[in-house]
DNA sequence: CCTGAAAAATTATTCGC
DNA sequence: GCGAATAATTTTTCAGG
């Protein structure tokens, strides 16, 4: 059975509860994201423990939703996606409904990376990547500045990826 | 044979520069994306070629780095790091040796997720990924502002996240 | 709940065309 | 680049501690 059938996510106040793992789950998890195609072998030698157990516990994890997927991962340099902009955005309606509305137009910009609704000054904060700044122009001007209920943006770009996903297991 | 060895780099002479793809090349990094344990014949299937093209081109697409691994994706919300705040954070020291040690400083992190050094007001942009607002705050005083060169920090919490680690292949 | 090995299924690779 | 046969790998199963 194919494993992205994982993904059937169970939303609800009890299938979003955080979960506690023992040693041998976090080595698990820690090797399945260096690694997503580690065999269950190799894997077994690695925690210490024997072949079954650790499928029971993969497929475990799988099943309440901690494994979401397995992903390629890209190179964005390859790719030609070097530049990063982070977007503040002001709304002049924070009401829910607007706030809703907003947050289903931003999903729809395969441009952006991420957006978090933030307490304080700028109501959003979006991460874009794109070609150049001339791709970044377009895609602010003709995608990030028409959603809706904004009320102003204020553009910062960066200059040099420090660190990018990086991930905490502890 | 691909086509993009063909007219393999875009710009300039060196390796790390971006890649022309095909459109089947670019499915095939599309479904990777979405599931890096496809396989080979469904793949092909999808892309609508037969199995021995498909695997040599994702073969090639892994030697040029542009595939730079494969790794499992996990719920933040069921490790309980449900916390995302942005740190801005300003140095009092920008050359490139102040610079290079902050950089290999915030690397040793691990809840930082990613990092960026932005141009203008703020010099660098912090994302963290903690448990709650404590958690933060332990991570904050202990490992942010200790890194090395640093003048201010200003914290912004994330409320909602409304797009995480999404993708743009074209 | 784990072990270890045999069996079964799946997947990748190699050919001639 | 195709398609089938081959070869390799991987997962699943099961008796036993």
């Amino acid at each position: 059975m194919p494993v992205q059938t994982v993904q059937a996510n169970k939303i609800g106040v009890f299938g979003s509860m955080s979960v506690t793992l023992d040693a041998q789950d976090r080595k698990i998890l820690a090797a399945l994201t260096r690694n997503a195609r580690i065999p269950v072998a190799e894997l077994a030698r690695q925690v210490g423990l024997s072949k079954t157990p650790v499928a029971a516990r993969i497929r475990h994890l799988e099943e309440i939703g901690l494994i979401t997927g397995y992903r390629a991962i890209l190179s964005p340099l390859k790719l030609g996606l070097t530049h990063v902009t982070y977007v503040e955005v002001s709304m002049h309606d924070t009401r829910e409904q607007a706030l809703q509305q907003f947050n289903a137009a931003v999903r729809a910009i395969p441009e952006v990376e991420e957006c978090y609704m933030i307490a304080g000054g700028c109501d959003y904060l979006i991460k874009v990547r794109s070609r150049d700044m001339a791709d970044f122009r377009r895609i602010l001007a003709e995608k990030i500045s028409v959603l809706p209920h904004i009320s102003n943006t204020s553009s910062h770009v960066s200059m040099e990826a420090v660190v990018e996903q990086n991930f905490r297991l502890d």
